[in-house]
Formats: structure tokens, C-alpha cells, sequence
DNA sequence: CTGAAAGCGCTTACAG
DNA sequence: CTGAAAGCGCTTACAG
């Protein structure tokens, strides 16, 4: 039963002063090497590590990052969590993680524990509900204790801080595009979250790229059986050749109801959805989608902390980083 | 831009020591009620919030507890570090999240810094190579620095700690007794965790169902091409009634076979497995699965190792709980 | 080259 | 009822 040794501990056994040892395992210059080596050899016989939390009531700082998400159920935010933790391991900081379960009263209660100081910084992803409220005041909070604060994924708000996330628009105006060069001329828009900024975003890009001709369609609600219901028209009625989904739900959904209506996808419709490759490729068919890349995403919010961390990035002026999204074809978009 | 205001500079404005600050702040009843009033209101205009790392570093805690996950992208783990962290906060501690991707190398590590103080405790599910190589060193050296421990999920192991899961053999038997009273005779398994404990005891469920009567198939296998294959010789040449599958591997995979060779579920095969109700409820048609309740693992490992940590558990004698699970009757085992 | 001292921000036994 | 002092385990400017 080896209980934790300390400096002070080492220090008796070796008869010198705490201040010596603790310089000897810096590799201060101002040990003699005999010394320093004494010390070493004794620290590594009893296997001695710095309280980390000694250390960090020293330096003013915790080590740690606390990581908001708003729901770990979703893959894309579980992997994005993954790609954090992996980062914040090669920085030797540790990861807090923080459910918010897409709820705004959680997620104040979690920035009022936050501005107590138990991380030097922050990584968010704003839950629904705030958004939808539109009310930042908590987030302003954590900026006025000065804790830096990363967005990551929902990056349309008008926070002043980094931001890092993927080209919405831009992922389905190229999806879209994609189907209009194959020769399709009847698309449909599907989507459950139409009501929040990156839902919005895609509708956008899906719109412009329907402007240069085609006919355009679109199934939204937030309530499933509503969206059922004008999905099913879409398909059944209206006949699209091919549907976007912004999100799991619809695209689920739209998976759903062509196997309901006996529509085989892809030969009568092409599907595609932003939805995780964790199920995307286990549904019968697979369901194309499009890759946002989490787990960069993660490994960069790390990085865009730290740098703001260690004063690298410049006060008062933000960096907003874009991940570049992939298509990924599967069978429901087989021509 | 408030910076964080220490006891000290509260006691500074109060023209009163730090010592009777602090007692103010916690109710001590050696501080006059008049003092205490006026320390409070102060303390709350500035909201003022003890620095918890000074804090820890007093009582010699962290308040944080750290969780090893094998793999978050597995729903089911992503769900239990909910549970976990639902918990851990009523009881106002952090949760610290650390991945190990299933590997043993990266297992090691992990245990390697948390030995050095940065947790209360931790809560680990072994990976798939620790298990495979059987190799618990890195745990012993967690429970030599009297870190306590406790083992969720993957419990068969004969590691001296508290240990929660669910009863993976009975979750089986039970399942097999099912189809079995519903009058099905040629029932399969298929496994892609053959080799690992939990898969062992789900198998030996099915074998203990069975020896009761009825035509028993197995088709176990890590490799995929070949656990397809023989899938794909249970549903097509024994033409089995009904398929367990004891992973998400192999239920997806069971799901796909179906589906390329044209036969219907749940008319022609009935089909359960161990995958997340998040993929279950989606999947085309809709597939039946047992319920492990994920979160409730989680909250009951934060409650185990808490009772360890406040000295309610008894030393040397450990506890080994088990969630019961659930079947829960989707489309895949429609009669 | 080594060590005493101050200090990070708190808590608490003890003295007054 | 209040405060000075010690201490949690470390780091570092300073003196010797």
C-alpha cells in the first residue's frame, strides 16, 4: 500500500530542503548535477509525483478544459469529444465533460460551476433551447471572469470568442449541385431543425442552389408526425427524385417512409442526410451523408484554446475555423 | 471584467481576519450573527466562490472523478457517461472523461497519470485488449494507491473492487425462453464477442435456454467477411426461426443479410440483439433489442465508488450490483 | 550550489 | 466572538 510521497518526505530521506528537490526534478541549472542526480534516483525509487493540484493552486490555472455538449447521445458529439480528450491528452490537460442535455437552465447551472474556476477554459456547443431563447447571458458571464471560451459547431451566434465549426451552407449547395448534374430536376428539403441557425444554413445552401432552375420542395416541422405526414407528400404525392436531410431525425424519417410506401431507394429515390456514419452505413440500404469530420473538430477547438490559453492569439480579435464537410456515397445515392 | 475575489481581499474590505470570513461562510456558530450578515452580503455582491483548488488542496481531494470509456462512439457508453455525470453532479463533483479506444497501451497511460492524484476515484470498463491479454497490472497499481475503484460494465473480472453491470447470461436465457414459448424450434446466435467475457456469458445463456429442447446454431466470428458468412448459411441453409445476436456487430450484420437475400423480417426470421435503442428504433424494419439501461449504470457507479469514497462501504468486501435489463419488442420479433 | 521564506487560496485547531 | 498561526504540497525569487 505505496501512499502518495511528497517533496517534503523526499526531502528528509535525501537531508536536503524541499526548495532543492523540487529544483533537482526541474532540471534547474542551479543544482549541482551530483545533486540532481541523488534526488532523481530517489524521486524514481518511490515513484514520486507532483500533486497536480498543489501545482496547479501554485501556477493559478486548473489544467483542465471543461467540455459543454449538449447531448453525448448524438454520435457527432460523442466523437467530437473523442477528438478533444485525444488533443487535450497530448497537452497533458485534462478533459470535464458537461451535459447540458439541450436545455438552457442546465446550461446556466453549468457556466455559473465554471466561473468558479475549475477550468482555465472552455468548449461549447450551445443547446437548442438557448438558441432558440436567444439567451447568452450566461455565456457572457464566463467571458466577463475572463475564462476563454471556444463555440464549437453552432458558430452562428454573435458571441465574441472562437469559434470553430463546418460550412453548413456550402455542404448541402454542393449536395444539391451534385444532384442537379446527375440530371435530376425534382428535389426535396427535409428537416426537423429548421428552426436553429445550421438548420437554416442548409435550407440556404440548398435554395441557392436551386435558384439556377430545377423544381424545389420542402418538408419541415419540428412535431415527427407533422413531418411524417409532408415527408410522405414529398415522396408520395409530389414524387421527388431525391431528398436532403438536415438532420437525423428527417433523415430517418425519410428512410422510414419510403420503406413504408414500398419507394426503393435509390432506384426510385436518392437520399442524403447529415447524419453520423455510426448508423449511416448500417441502415438498409446505407444512407449517404455528409461527413462533417468531429472528430477535427474537436482535436481544433483544442488547439484554438490553447493557443488563447497561452496568449498566442491576439486579445479582442477572434479566429473562426472552418472544417471542410465530405460527401460520402453510400448506396441510397447509387445511380 | 471582474476578476475572482479571494477570501483575503473580502476580509481586507471587511476590516476582519480571513479566518472569520471563512467561518462566516460556512455557518460556523462561533461567528456573531452580526458579522456573519455583514460577510455574506458582502461576499455575495462580489459573488464571491471559494477557488476550489485551493479548497481540494486543503482537504486533500480532488472532487473529481475520472471514467474510462473503451469507446464513445459506442451509444451505449456515450449514455452511461451521461448517467455518470448526471450524478456526479448532485454530489458536486466533476467528472474527468478519458478514452481508451480499446486499446491496452493507451489503458495504461490513462492509469498511469491517475495515479498521480488527479481524481477521487475512477470508474473504468476494461478494454477489449486488456481483457483479451488478460494484463490487470495497471488496475493493481490504481489500487495500491488506494484509488478507488470500481469496474462498470465488463465485469467479469477477478479484480478486488466494487463492480457494476447487468446479468448478461440471464438477459439471454430469458430471451431464448421467449422465442422458445412462442412455439420457435431452430434458433441461432451470433456473436462477434465471442472472446470476451460478456459475450461468453450472453452464449451461455442461449446454451442453458437450449438444452431444453430445440435446434441450437451458432455462428461466432471477429472477422467480419467470415461472421457474414456464416450468418448468412444460419438464415439461408438451416433457415433458423429466430437470431440472437449478443453485440451491435452482429446484429447489424444479421440485418444486412436479411436484407440482400430477401428474407423477410420479422416474417421468415425474427431478430434480437444488444444494440442501442438510438440505431434499434431506426433501423428498417424496426429491431428488437435488450435493454441495458446505460444510465442507470451510470448513476449506480457514481453512487458505488461515493459510498467507497465516504467510508460507507465496508473495506475489503466489495460490491458487485446488477441492472436487471429489459426486452423490448420492436418490429424485428413482431408474432 | 543550497536553503529559508513567501505565497498560491483556503480551513481549522488553538489562543485570547 | 475574533484573529494569529499552521498547514495542504508545491514553486520561485532571494539571500547566503
Amino acid at each position: 500500500m505505496k501512499s502518495k510521497i511528497t517533496l517534503k518526505e523526499l526531502a528528509k530521506l535525501l537531508n536536503v530542503s524541499v526548495s532543492t528537490v523540487s529544483k533537482a526534478l526541474h532540471d534547474s541549472p542551479e543544482i549541482s548535477p551530483k545533486t540532481a542526480e541523488r534526488v532523481k534516483e530517489l524521486a524514481k525509487l518511490h515513484n514520486y509525483r507532483p500533486n497536480p493540484v498543489a501545482v496547479n493552486l501554485k501556477k493559478s490555472k486548473t489544467g483542465t478544459i471543461g467540455v459543454v455538449i449538449p447531448n453525448i447521445s448524438n454520435n457527432f458529439f460523442a466523437r467530437v469529444l473523442s477528438g478533444m480528450e485525444a488533443q487535450a491528452q497530448k497537452h497533458g490537460q485534462q478533459i470535464i465533460t458537461y451535459i447540458s442535455n439541450e436545455s438552457l437552465e442546465r446550461e446556466k447551472q453549468i457556466c455559473d460551476m465554471l466561473t468558479s474556476g475549475f477550468v482555465d477554459g472552455v468548449l461549447i456547443a450551445v443547446s437548442e433551447e438557448t438558441q432558440k431563447k436567444n439567451d447568452y447571458e450566461h455565456l457572457y458571464a464566463l467571458l466577463e471572469y475572463e475564462i476563454p471560451l471556444v463555440i464549437y459547431d453552432r458558430i452562428n451566434i454573435g458571441l465574441p470568442t472562437d469559434k470553430i465549426g463546418v460550412d453548413d451552407e456550402k455542404s448541402f449547395y454542393d449536395a444539391t449541385k451534385f444532384f442537379k448534374a446527375k440530371g435530376l430536376n425534382k428535389l426535396g428539403l427535409a428537416s426537423a431543425i429548421h428552426h436553429v441557425g445550421i438548420g437554416q444554413l442548409r435550407i440556404k445552401g440548398f435554395e441557392k442552389a436551386m435558384e439556377s432552375g430545377g423544381e424545389a420542395y420542402k418538408a419541415t416541422s419540428t412535431k415527427p408526425a407533422e413531418l411524417k405526414r409532408k415527408i410522405r407528400e414529398l415522396v408520395t404525392s409530389d414524387r421527388v427524385e431525391a431528398l436532403l436531410c438536415t438532420d437525423f431525425e428527417s433523415a430517418i424519417m425519410a428512410a422510414r417512409v419510403a420503406y413504408e410506401e414500398n419507394v426503393d431507394i435509390p432506384r426510385d429515390l436518392k437520399l442524403i442526410g447529415y447524419i453520423g456514419k455510426d448508423v449511416a452505413e448500417f441502415l438498409t440500404p446505407s444512407l449517404s451523408y455528409i461527413e462533417q469530420h468531429p472528430q477535427e473538430i474537436g482535436s481544433n477547438a483544442v488547439e484554438v484554446l490553447n493557443k488563447r490559453l497561452n496568449g498566442e492569439s491576439q486579445p479582442g480579435k477572434f479566429e473562426e475555423k472552418i472544417i471542410a464537410t465530405t460527401m460520402v456515397h453510400l448506396e441510397s445515392t447509387r445511380f
